[in-house]
DNA sequence: AGCACGCCGACT
DNA sequence: GTCGGCGTGCTC
């Protein structure tokens, strides 16, 4: 014990409102770089840590000069266990250090999101039992495999070599487009920018994913890949393909996957695997892009888009901000792939930006835009047809929500054996039920919302609390016997498919109708079991929320029909617009995918206002007009790209209390004599507070909530004001609050 | 955030 | 007489 005389900085999983600070100090016998795994006592806890400022040389010893701070060294508790880990990479720590100061958390925070649950519960016994059993594994499995002595990483044997030749003329069995060539010879340019890859649906971008990791993997026989894409559960077939590529010509076990719905034990594998770089391709979710990945040389963000990409919970990251910040550490190619770009990517695409104000952009500050724009195999994309519900009779709709031209249309398709997608984003029979006699709705009482009426189980629920109740027989407030139903749901349309389908076809017919949804889904396997019998053609209708829309590569389906795509249209939400747009195409690039059926792919949209423009541009497939006039329109409001945000929320038992706290916050920020950073007109004059207001969601679960706005039109300026503000409100106590967060860059305000 | 310590109500 | 409720307070 005495001769722990190093003293080692240490980053936790210590959460920013606890009083501790971000880095602690512990004793070792000897010093410990940068990203060293240890574990350390914290009170009556032993906790797992990073190793974080290397001490350079500074020991207990050192400092015996200054009498203070000597015993304090001495005071300090022993760092109880190193990991027999290799260190995490200096760059990897950069990645780290930079997400906790962008997104205003503690280091150890991202840390600690980045590592394996897995990793932070094992005791150092068990871990080392643990990674000896994987050891040996790992050794029997490369003897089994290759008589010849071949080393991890490097497969140049020739039996490696012939093994690779071979695959890859399996490989060119699938013919690249010309386009492709292109788009992959662009690609291969040597110029460090990010990349925006701007692919129609069914351009073929997922050959091209393929193709660029395959040659920037035999590049270099250490190199790795990481692919992100928004939901794994929904994409299967993207998984199965990119395993069986990589897998066949960089061997068994180069492929691994990461993403929170894998157990613990295998979070951990893919972990240690890519880690240790036997991983020569990690594909996973957003939190993926934090996987440690020594030899990372790409990274692609496909459908860079998705919102899903930014963490709602915890660190609030966004996935694709930080791949393109990571691509820069590491010295990486990075490729975003959408077809409909998120508005802030194709302004870095479009057009040119000073470097210091977008995020981790390469040095010019601006993306290369590469276009995809042809469907593979000529297919061409559906033709949109605006069905103007102004000029339909309420009595003629079919269950209130379907044109008699589109149940025709459905049932032309019926009778040629295709298919049809409808889409509506609202599960259950109805969102509300409501008294004919008097004022009564379906309220939620825990939650500023009604609970949605579903028919199949006879239930009320709330979607936001969950609550669950029966279905009331009379109005509980005037006991009237006459309760409706107000709006339509997805059990509703199913429902009233099926009757029309019985009505017209009668005996004749056969018509199949199946629904998707959260509700539908529900259970292990059922999803997948669901989408195969779409695939089988044992379904003519496919009723649907949003779930369906995502990259399902649907051979037969030839119309797609969006019930109520108008709700979303005059939204709060500045960003509804795009969102619409891009849920509005994906769903369109459902239609057709099958060459022999495309010439009659149609998309329908039901919409009260067909003359407006994002209808319009949607109808010519045209994303550039419509993010062009997006862009104009958030130009001249001065919202974002053109200006960052920040949104504080507050948790508490009442709204007054949520909103006190916020108004405090800002309080303190105003009083210039507190809030030392206010006096430079560099961030007062460039950062705006909003007034504190309820969110949209106001109650949820009894939690009142409410958020206030940060803005500016300087980025820096905001980051500064930002992390000047944390201290004060870490200190800040209001009665009655659960919590609060900051977040930054929010996705919807 | 955990996890202690700590001081008051209903049980073997 | 203990088991356990969750209210403060501390953790290198």
């Amino acid at each position: 014990v005495t001769d722990s005389r190093f003293v080692i900085q240490v980053v936790l999983p210590t959460p920013a409102h606890s009083r501790l600070p971000e880095v602690l100090s512990y004793r070792h016998t000897q010093a410990l770089p940068l990203g060293t795994l240890v574990r350390v006592p914290l009170g009556a806890r032993e906790l797992l840590g990073l190793v974080w400022r290397a001490p350079a040389g500074i020991t207990a010893a050192d400092c015996d000069a200054d009498s203070d701070v000597a015993s304090a060294a001495l005071d300090l508790k022993p760092i109880a266990a190193v990991l027999d880990v290799a260190p995490l990479t200096v760059a990897w720590c950069k990645l780290m250090a930079f997400a906790a100061s962008y997104y205003q958390r503690y280091v150890g925070e991202l840390v600690m999101a980045a590592l394996p649950p897995q990793l932070r519960e094992l005791d150092a016994v068990q871990m080392n039992r643990m990674l000896t059993k994987r050891h040996k594994k790992r050794q029997k499995s490369e003897a089994d495999a290759a008589p010849a002595p071949a080393t991890a990483g490097s497969d140049a044997t020739p039996r490696a070599l012939a093994h690779r030749s071979e695959q890859t003329q399996a490989a060119s069995l699938v013919r690249l487009s010309s386009e492709q060539t292109l788009v992959l010879a662009e690609l291969a340019k040597p110029d460090s920018r990010p990349i925006l890859l701007f692919g129609a649906t069914g351009s073929g971008k997922t050959e091209v994913y393929l193709r660029r990791v395959e040659a920037v993997l035999a590049s270099n026989s250490a190199a790795q890949a990481l692919v992100l894409v928004p939901e794994i559960n929904l994409t299967p077939q993207l998984e199965a393909r990119f395993q069986a590529r990589i897998e066949a010509q960089f061997g068994a076990g180069s492929v691994v996957l990461m993403h929170s719905g894998m157990t613990p034990a295998q979070r951990l594998a893919s972990w240690l695997s890519a880690h240790s770089g036997e991983a020569r391709l990690v594909l996973g979710t957003r939190l993926a892009v934090l996987a440690s990945m020594p030899h990372l040389a790409l990274m692609i963000v496909d459908e860079e888009h998705d919102p899903s990409y930014k963490s709602q919970d915890g660190s609030r990251y966004s996935a694709r901000d930080l791949a393109v910040y990571r691509a820069g550490v590491d010295g990486a190619q990075v490729i975003l792939g959408s077809a409909t770009p998120s508005i802030e990517t194709w302004h870095n695409a479009a057009v040119p930006v000073s470097s210091a104000e977008a995020i981790g952009a390469a040095k010019s500050g601006r993306y290369r835009r590469v276009d995809m724009p042809t469907r593979i195999s000529s297919a061409a994309m559906p033709k949109v047809r605006l069905l103007d519900m102004r000029l339909q009779k309420k009595a003629s709709l079919l269950g209130g929500s379907i044109a008699p031209a589109l149940l025709e249309a459905i049932e032309q398709r019926i009778v040629r054996g295709e298919q049809s997608l409808l889409f509506l984003n609202r599960r259950g029979y109805a969102p509300v039920l409501h008294c004919s006699a008097c004022e009564w709705k379906s309220d939620c009482p825990h939650c500023s919302a009604h609970q949605v009426f579903h028919k199949l189980d006879r239930r009320l629920r709330c979607h936001h609390c969950s609550l669950v109740s029966p279905v009331p027989r009379q109005c509980p407030l005037c006991g009237n016997l006459d309760i409706g139903t107000q709006g339509r749901g997805t059990e509703q349309l199913e429902e009233s498919i099926v009757q029309a389908l019985e009505r017209n076809l009668g005996g004749a017919n056969t018509a199949r109708v199946l629904r998707i949804d959260a509700d539908s889904a529900k259970g292990k396997g059922r999803l997948e079991a669901q989408l195969a019998s779409v695939h089988a053609g044992d379904v003519d209708v496919l009723v649907g929320t949003q779930m369906v829309t995502k990259g399902h590569d649907f051979r037969r389906i030839t119309l797609v029909a969006a019930i109520n795509p108008d709700s979303a249209l005059f939204a709060a939400d500045f960003r509804a617009p795009e969102r619409l747009f891009s849920l509005l195409m994906q769903a369109a690039g459902r239609a057709g995918r099958d060459v022999a059926v495309s010439a009659q792919a149609e998309m329908w949209l039901q919409t009260h206002h067909p003359t407006h423009p994002l209808f319009k541009a949607l109808q010519n497939h045209d994303y550039p007009a419509f993010a062009q006039s997006q862009l104009a329109e958030r130009q001249g409001a001065m919202m974002p790209p053109f200006s960052y945000q920040a949104l504080m929320r507050c948790e508490a038992k009442t709204q007054e209390a949520a909103q006190a706290f916020l108004d405090h916050a800002a309080a303190l920020v105003h009083s210039e004599a507190v809030f030392e950073p206010w006096r430079d007109p560099q961030i007062s004059g460039f950062v705006t507070l909003y007034p504190a207001v309820p969110m949209p969601m106001q109650r949820v679960a009894n939690i009142e909530r409410a958020q206030m706005l940060v803005e500016s039109a300087s980025r820096a300026a905001l980051q500064k004001m930002l992390a000047a503000w944390q201290p004060y409100l870490r200190e800040l106590k209001v009665a009655s609050i659960y919590r609060w967060a900051l977040d930054v860059d929010p996705l919807s305000i």
